[in-house]
DNA sequence: TTGACATATACCTATATGGGAATATAAACT
DNA sequence: AGTTTATATTCCCATATAGGTATATGTCAA
């Protein structure tokens, strides 16, 4: 079985550096793809295809304007990784307390 | 070009749902590997590999125990995850906010 | 040493990937 | 209609997967 397909769920899809660095600069403003293109330094066929793994798994929004297509990331589509990774919260809260008590103890 | 190997960092190593999985089991308490086998109902060599994935990119600990090796869940190494997905808290929290609005709009 | 138990590795296969070049679609302008 | 601009898709390829079966390594016990 090879690995699961990155349009699979937001965690594929995120697992890419590059889709990472689009979604950061999505976050606040929507862009034309020729945006992301000269800002990221990619090439445009790459940066479209990366755009449709983000669609398809929620993370951007599109709509059209004029001959462009503004793309702007969709945040509530992050929120479940967060939740996720929030869950830990507390166990590294608690490894910390452990590293001070050995720090307080020498 | 493939993908970044799944021990390239922890967002590829988690984007695995088994692998997330081994993670929660392993995050209250460390456990031996046929613990997380019955208790996953995953195939033993899948777990062994599993794990070294995880190793590799610090998610998890080892140490021995008698014939056993006992794992478990190095949070630390979530933390960078939550970090970033947590830069687009502010984002979300917006969207709610528009969403209000509208709400209140009708 | 031999045997039982615990974990790790090797081997197999189908499949999705990311990037680049070339091309296709689509819209706007004249 | 034809041309320019903006984005999407196709075609190419090398490569790393996840899972299963079989086997290897490692550790304790008698």
């Amino acid at each position: 079985m090879p690995r699961a397909a990155t349009t699979s769920d937001a965690f594929n899809a995120v697992a890419e550096p590059r889709r990472r660095q689009i979604l950061e600069f999505l976050a606040s403003q929507e862009r034309p793809v020729s945006q992301i293109v000269t800002g990221l330094g990619l090439g445009q066929p790459s940066v479209s295809k990366h755009l449709r793994v983000l669609r398809n798994v929620g993370l951007v929004r599109v709509r059209r304007f004029g001959r462009h297509k503004l793309y702007h990331t969709n945040a509530e589509a992050i929120r479940p990784l967060y939740e996720w990774t929030r869950t830990f919260e507390r166990f590294w809260a608690h490894q910390l307390g452990r590293i001070k008590e050995r720090a307080e103890a020498k």
